[in-house]
DNA sequence: ACTTTCGTTCGTGGTCCTCGAACGATACCG
DNA sequence: CGGTATCGTTCGAGGACCACGAACGAAAGT
């Protein structure tokens, strides 16, 4: 990732800058592109003129807005939207049995991404979105994927992304998380304590089918619905269940 | 959108012809990409490597594929995520009842892009898939939404993208076409009577807001059980009726 | 061992990307 | 109504860098 021996396309770049700036302004014109930027004025019109030629950005009488082309690119992701589809039943079951919300996720380039989601009755959404990129270390689903990743792999992964500490008890050590990691390989799902917000809490378990790693599922939710044996006991139940009724499916595609 | 009088970044064509192409050939290196596009190996890999820096291309050992970052530009295309949202249990319900598929469409450069879809319990998918962009003319869902853009638009439309015939009902003259959208305009639904696949029908509605078209939903399915009454009649209603409810969600945002 | 095909590297010519300055349009205000 | 401050857009020019072809090492099949 941080190795730039291979030479690529420069102006790529300014070109990802310049739509990733559209998308963060959400929506935009030349000018505050350009400053959002610090490039000229006239090349942020250039880029965002050939962004919309390719239909990746929606003009609308000078200003611009991100597309649904990408949508067309990023669903077809193709293995990991099976994962989706196959998954989707069952957290919809997670989601009515607990109330709270459920995930899929699925690592990319040392990062998580959320792929699809159901929301129980109760259900709060503090963090989480499709298609949303967030670290593996400080989160249940995170921490399940980690497991289940070579180990020199998961050890790249945290020297280039620097265990940030989101709350007192995030897990901020490289060896303290890798020992973390082997329990968690063990019992089967992980754990969330408080580490991502005050308060919050979920249970994880990876998704494994014929020995490779696909994803992982989780539940979370406020530490008050998920106190004590709900938390340790019957929410790792389910979760791992809900793990192996996708693994079913999964074997027999 | 045929007019190339702006100055655009050339690369960049090259750029999304290479994502187009790993897209098209479901993952590949760069040999493959060069021969697909007719350019030097070298150029494909230069493009490939920026690809992949800029994680839109995940690397596999020397083979490419399409990533889950353009989920993250695609899904917030907000407005219209929000009417994805907002149209999902309408759709659910209008699936559960019929038993046959139902989508939300939006229109895009001239073009239809599918949003979102629910199955119902005999619902076969013959043409659609989330983020798949289809002409408009020929199928329910786009003549609902060329029925509410205005007609210079619609010319436009008809103009830049030629009236494909894909079977022997097809509307292809575009004056036709403009007197079909008008009915379509009266009385509130536009239908399919085998213009995309022999022997499939659809039923659509135009979802609007304050006076501005956000979209289109349509239920199809086969023509032995979408026949006579239920194709005129039953399903209509259905479709006018959860299209009303959308747009009735819709306004109390 | 020979052949084929892969991904990748690298030097070079000439394309074209970036910038700054300027222009027309629009909106706001005294 | 004229002045001012925005906006998006156009255009010429210099120098960065994109695209190509040729070559290399590795891997797999014959």
């Amino acid at each position: 990732m941080t190795n730039e021996s291979t030479r690529t396309v420069k102006s790529a770049a300014t070109l990802f800058d310049v739509l990733d700036a559209v998308h963060r302004l959400e929506g935009g014109g030349a000018t505050a592109v350009a400053e959002e930027l610090d490039i000229a004025k006239s090349t942020a019109h250039d880029h965002l003129a050939t962004l919309a030629e390719h239909e990746f950005l929606i003009k609308d009488e000078g200003s611009y807005r991100v597309g649904l082309k990408c949508l067309h690119y990023g669903v077809q992701a193709k293995s990991r939207m099976v994962l989706a589809d196959v998954a989707s039943p069952s957290l919809e079951q997670m989601a009515e049995e607990t109330g709270e919300i459920a995930w899929v996720m699925v690592e990319e380039y040392g990062k998580g991404v959320y792929l699809e989601k159901a929301m129980g009755d109760r259900a709060v959404q503090p963090y989480g979105e499709i298609g949303k990129r967030v670290p593996l270390h400080n989160i249940a689903a995170g921490k399940a994927i980690l497991a289940h990743l070579p180990e020199d792999r998961v050890r790249e992964i945290v020297t280039e992304t620097p265990l940030e500490e989101r709350t007192e008890t995030t897990v901020s050590d490289p060896d303290e998380l890798l020992a973390e990691l082997e329990t968690v390989r063990d019992r089967g799902y992980a754990l969330n304590d408080g580490e991502t917000f005050e308060g919050f809490r979920a249970v994880a378990s990876p998704v494994v089918n014929d020995g490779e790693l696909l994803g992982s599922i989780v539940v979370s939710g406020p530490e008050n619905r998920l106190s004590d044996d709900r938390f340790t006991e019957e929410l790792p139940e389910i979760v791992t269940g809900a793990a192996n009724a996708i693994e079913l499916s999964m074997a027999s595609r």
